[in-house]
Order: C-alpha cells, then sequence, then structure tokens
DNA sequence: AGAATAGTGTCTATGAGACAGTATCCA
DNA sequence: TGGATACTGTCTCATAGACACTATTCT
C-alpha cells in the first residue's frame, strides 16, 4: 500500500481522543513581588474559583497560536513573549472530561501587567509566595496583595502548573534573559537586583550582582537618570542584548 | 447552573479534536558516543522511514502511563526513567490527520540499550554527531554507526524532537544525575568523563573533572577495580545518590 | 547637616582549566 | 624495561559573597 492510497483508507475518528487545552501562567511584577494574572471563572465547572486563562486547541491551530489567542482575548494583552512550559495530563483533572492541557509561561513588564488587570473586571494579581528552599527551590503559593491567603482556591491543578512555572523561572534567571522581560525598557540597577531577589526568594549581594550584570554586558547605561526619587537618583539601563548567555 | 447540572448537559464531542500521541527518544551510550534507537516504520505513512517509537494517548491513560506502555512494547524495554520533553503541535507534522504529539526522554544505561537493540530487527541505533558550538549547543545528527548519514531520513518532524533532548540533556549535565544514567552499575571515572564529553561534544579536563565528581559527593568507591584491560586497570566506582545537586 | 540611597573597592573562598608529574599495570 | 593508562599536585584565573567605604541627592 502506498503512503496516499493508505491516508485514503484512513479513518480518523476510530479512538475516542482527550480534548487538548492551553493554560496560560502570566507572571509580572507588582510592587516588587512576582504576581500571578489569574481570572476568576465565571463558567461551570468550578464557577467562581480562581484559573489560569486558558482555552481548547482549535483543529487547525498551533499549540502557540492557541496560546497567542487565550492570551489576547482572555487577558486582553496584544502581545508577550510565549514559551511552553510542560504538558498536564493526569486523566481526572478536570471533571467535565479528559482534557489534557499544554501550559505556556509569559513574562509580561510591569507596564503591561497592571494595563491587563486594569483592563479586565475578571482579572486578579496573586502575589506568589518564593521561599528560599535551597536551589531547587521551595513550593509556591499564591496569596493577595496584602498577604492573605487567596479567598477561593486555585481551580483544576493550576496550583501545580503556577508552581512549575516559577520553578523554570527560577532556573533560566542566571543565564537568559528573564529578568528583563518583567522590567520596563529602562529600569535602575536596584530593580534588576529586587526582580531577580523576588525570583529567587533570597536576597542578593549589591556589589557582586552589579558587577555580574556588567561583566557578562547585559546592561547599557542610557545616561539618564530616575525622576522624583526623595533621594539620589539612579543610573537608568537598558537591556544589552548583544550581552554573552 | 450548579456544577453536577452543567456536567450532565455538557457534550463533550462538541468540537473536532487534535489527536494526541507520545514519542520517545531513548538515549544511550554506544561504542562511547551518545546514539538514539529508533524504529523502521513497517506501516503507512512514511513507511520505512526511521522514526522515533510512539502511540496515540488512551482516553484514560495519563500522558506517563501512554510513554511507558510504548516503552515496553514499541521498544520492549520493562523500565526507565521517562521524563516528559516538550509538546509539538505543528498543524502538519503528521500526513494523516492532526496529530499533537507529547515528546519523552529517557536514559538507558549501556546494557539496556544494547539489550533492546538486540531484542528486536526493527530498531537501529543512530549515533548522534554533537558538535560543539558554545555552551548553547549547535546542532544535531544522526548517523548509523560507522559515520555515514542515516540511508532514510528521519519520519514527521523527529529530527527536530531528537535534536531538543540532546539540547535538554546537555543542558542538565551539570547539575542533574544525568550522566550515571547511561552506564552500569559500576564504571571507572574515565567512563563517567567520556559520557560527559559526548553529551557535551567537547573534551574534558581530567583532573578537574574527577575533582567536580569527588568534591560534590557524587561518586563512592567500590574498592573493586576493572579487570581485562590491556594496562593499568581503572578503578570502580559506583553512583552515589546522597550527594549534593 | 543629616538621612537615605547609589555606587565602588577590596579581601577572601571556591571552583575549574592547564599541565606536568608520579603510580601502577601488562607484555 | 618500556609502553600505556590511572591518578595526583599545583599554579593560575574567573566568579561571587561579605562588607566597609565613598558619592550624591533631597529635605
Amino acid at each position: 500500500m502506498t503512503e496516499p492510497e493508505f491516508l485514503a483508507g484512513y479513518d480518523p475518528a476510530a479512538y475516542e481522543r482527550p480534548a487538548l487545552a492551553v493554560d496560560l501562567v502570566l507572571l509580572g511584577i507588582r510592587a516588587g513581588r512576582l504576581a500571578a494574572l489569574l481570572l476568576r471563572r465565571s463558567q461551570q465547572p468550578q464557577a467562581g474559583l480562581w484559573a489560569l486563562p486558558g482555552g481548547f486547541v482549535g483543529i487547525a491551530e498551533t499549540l502557540d497560536a492557541a496560546a497567542e489567542r487565550v492570551l489576547r482575548d482572555k487577558a486582553g494583552i496584544g502581545r508577550a513573549r510565549l514559551e511552553q512550559l510542560y504538558t498536564f495530563g493526569a486523566v481526572d483533572r478536570d471533571p467535565r472530561m479528559r482534557i489534557v492541557s499544554v501550559a505556556y509561561l509569559a513574562l509580561l513588564p510591569e507596564a503591561a501587567f497592571a494595563e491587563a488587570l486594569a483592563g479586565s473586571a475578571a482579572l486578579t494579581a496573586a502575589t506568589l509566595v518564593v521561599p528560599w528552599a535551597g536551589e531547587a527551590g521551595g513550593p509556591v503559593s499564591a496569596v493577595t496583595e496584602d498577604g492573605a491567603p487567596l479567598a477561593l482556591a486555585l481551580a483544576f491543578d493550576h496550583a501545580d502548573i503556577l508552581a512549575l512555572a516559577v520553578k523554570r523561572l527560577r532556573g533560566k534567571l542566571d543565564y537568559t534573559d528573564v529578568g528583563f522581560a518583567l522590567l520596563p525598557e529602562h529600569f535602575t540597577l536596584r530593580q534588576l537586583q529586587d526582580v531577580h531577589a523576588a525570583i529567587r526568594g533570597a536576597p542578593l549581594n549589591k556589589s557582586a550582582f552589579r558587577r555580574r550584570m556588567r561583566d557578562r554586558g547585559w546592561i547599557a547605561p542610557t545616561g539618564a537618570r530616575e525622576a522624583g526619587t526623595a533621594f539620589r537618583p539612579a543610573e537608568l539601563f537598558r537591556f544589552d542584548r548583544s550581552g554573552q548567555f
């Protein structure tokens, strides 16, 4: 049998299939802490609980395209660098039916995060508590902005997805540009250090941090300085894409 | 509407779904070089081409369980540590229909690799050429054991999957036990160094390598020595799981 | 002037590459 | 004894933590 003959006789509906979805972990910095954008579920199942923005993958739609569509339609964010995280396939993770979900991670600059939050009443920002527990990282829990636990639990297995996202982020912190992706175009070294500290869940040595950023060629001075500070204004830098990774 | 009411009225077949499969990258060491187990496709489509062992995910089967089933039934390997790699979702990656595939990576000890190879005529070992191209790693190509390019190309997007697997392996080499997973229970430091060099695609400094393995507490002496060597036999070590990661 | 933060200099510990040297085995 | 490999010692360099020090701005 040749390939065309085979394909003509092939029945794509022979076996029952799991449904396929994407879920988005949208991380940003809020008040100096790592935060995630969550959507309040308006429909059953698990209506009222907080969940990651997600949606089903179309039959002629790439996984990446589905993630972009959800980003646009459910989170109201035009563009962001999306990266595939992991695929969750527990049989009972959704009560409706068998749904396998491909999780994506996106890092939002502070302004984009705030804008998305302001643009939809269904969205909330959950501050992520990232305790330092060795290099491997500890558990991650989501709390409201004032530090109280979220009033409602996260839907489905979304707490697991969130925890994995932070773990991945932490792993990439030292050798990729993820720190810059969470900051505005111009930033101070202090802001950059705070972002790194927030993701690590542990403080960083100031001079060693500055030295490292300089030596790796990741930052370029803009010549400008911070404005409106109560004390000595810090120099503003921008991310130098020509640096070594 | 309550959740039970909602679920009762839910139609799981409302939308057309992609098919979901798993594909396995089975890596091992063969003649001191990194190698992958490939399966010759006996059926259409792309019959005759080399492919990663794979299969569809059952409707009540976890992704991990599907990967284990494929490992057992298609590669004839009883057990191995499987790790999810990435999910490939290009729309036209399979000519039959839309198939999204979750790729898994498994590392086989030398003996298990050879045993699987001997157990099935449809399996072949493709040596992987891993050129050194900076820390990020370069492209990976599959060749036969004598160094010639594979007579037949890899099916579907399986060359991409293979390349990603090697990249992931390289990334985890320095801070996980992947090097030991490819070796037998007892090994010499030279063997261990060769495995690391094969994955890195670049040679390693001998004394620095030995020092590192010692200092991290990853290896424990067995007291025994190599047998049957033409020259001074090397000390045999085993992996010390209590070491730091 | 004082407060508060920005930014620097230096000491030290650690880890790894380079490379030569010694030890041990077989033929 | 010689050849080949196992294994070690030491020098040097790069990176990062600790921590005190100076610099600059606003009130």
